[in-house]
DNA sequence: TTCGTTGCAAATGTTTTGCACCTGA
DNA sequence: TCAGGTGCAAAACATTTGCAACGAA
């Protein structure tokens, strides 16, 4: 099932997300999608943007800050918000995967990953104020 | 400014948040102090969990599920969300705040704090299947 | 009396969905 | 041909907000 059928649109938000290195909403998707095909809609940015998500092929960020982000970036990284700004950005930094082993010490069930997202001030704003 | 007044219903709410170890949404708590005080409004629910949340008295937990989750326990500690029946459970674990030191290595803002919310198949479910 | 709080309802913002038409395989 | 994809608009949710009435200090 799900045979998975070409299209311009899909290609055109997966390319697009590949460009970006902040972390658009589906809202900033649309409205950049749209300048290269202007009748797109924008539940066939969400269900595209939902589709790539599920298949692995990018990321969804869910901050608590209104809408998702989406990342273009599989590589698993981790993501800071600056609560000044409201700015997302990707983190380089060394891998922290072995908190999952802290996590399941006194747990019975299985834990497959974990998504981590650092606050505080970010660059710009720390220098600003 | 907000020189907070007593209020029964915001009361009701942090005390019927400190009984509950899930970690109910907003529309729960709604319907459970609708028992005691069939009045309430949603909206007031709202108002006093985002109160209490910014006064530091509870926690809002966002999941990405849907609705945020609010939580009564206010000491520092991790969630696991089930991605099988989609409970969401506190995590008796060893602190692991010191990746925010890793995090804060290549970066040059300032790292204030973080939330991680492991996931998988919890206890129950794994049994289970 | 004063000003924070409430209930209600309307508004907002995000995301999903039904449906008829379009299009890639 | 035909199942998957699209555009459009309506619906579904979660959450916020304006306002007049209420209640704690």
């Amino acid at each position: 099932m799900a045979a998975l059928k070409y299209s311009r649109q899909r290609e055109s938000i997966k390319e697009f997300l590949a460009t970006r290195y902040d972390h658009p909403t589906a809202d900033v998707v649309y409205e950049n999608i749209r300048k290269v095909y202007p009748n797109i809609s924008l539940g066939t940015v969400y269900r595209n943007l939902g589709l790539l998500a599920s298949l692995g092929e990018i990321q969804k960020v869910t901050t608590g800050d209104g809408a998702d982000h989406f990342d273009g970036n599989v590589m698993p990284h981790n993501h800071f918000i600056c609560k000044s700004c409201g700015k997302l950005i990707d983190l380089d930094m060394d891998s922290i995967d072995y908190i999952q082993k802290v996590a399941g010490k006194n747990f019975d069930g299985h834990i497959e990953g974990h998504s981590t997202l650092f606050y505080g001030t970010c660059g710009d704003c720390t220098n600003k104020s």
